[in-house]
DNA sequence: TGTTTGACCACGG
DNA sequence: GCCGTGGCCAAAC
């Protein structure tokens, strides 16, 4: 714990996802200021090392499930995101835009 | 120990 | 509006 590694921020600010938005690599990298949205790819590709790590609320900037195939089942992150009223079409996030949610918000929050 | 890939994004042509 | 390239950091081979 005493190490906060790249995986650790990513995870932080999954978690601070609000219920039923979504949010991007490229947001995360983005308010980390730190590596890329590549690493946070990799982060949340330890998911499974996360604890209660939403990482289905993360998508790529283009709003699809690109990571739906990490998941087990990989209907998993679509099913999750339908349980929190997002409504996926063509494996991608309808209204993306108005669901996006970035983590700068927080502070207007 | 160096190369390749990876749940990517932004920019330029 | 689509395609190619660079960048970023880390783990796997």
């Amino acid at each position: 714990m005493a190490d906060e590694s790249y995986f650790d921020l990513v995870y932080e600010v999954v978690r601070h996802v609000p219920y039923g938005r979504v949010t991007t690599y490229g947001a995360i990298a983005d308010y980390l200021a730190l590596g890329s949205a590549r690493m946070v790819g990799w982060a949340l590709n330890q998911c499974s090392s996360g604890d209660g790590v939403p990482a289905h609320r993360v998508v790529n900037r283009l709003g699809e499930l690109s990571g739906r195939h990490h998941f087990n089942p990989p209907s998993l992150m679509q099913h999750l995101l339908e349980h929190e009223g997002i409504k996926i079409e063509e494996d991608k996030v309808r209204d993306f835009k108005q669901l996006f949610w970035h983590p700068q918000e927080l502070d207007l929050e």
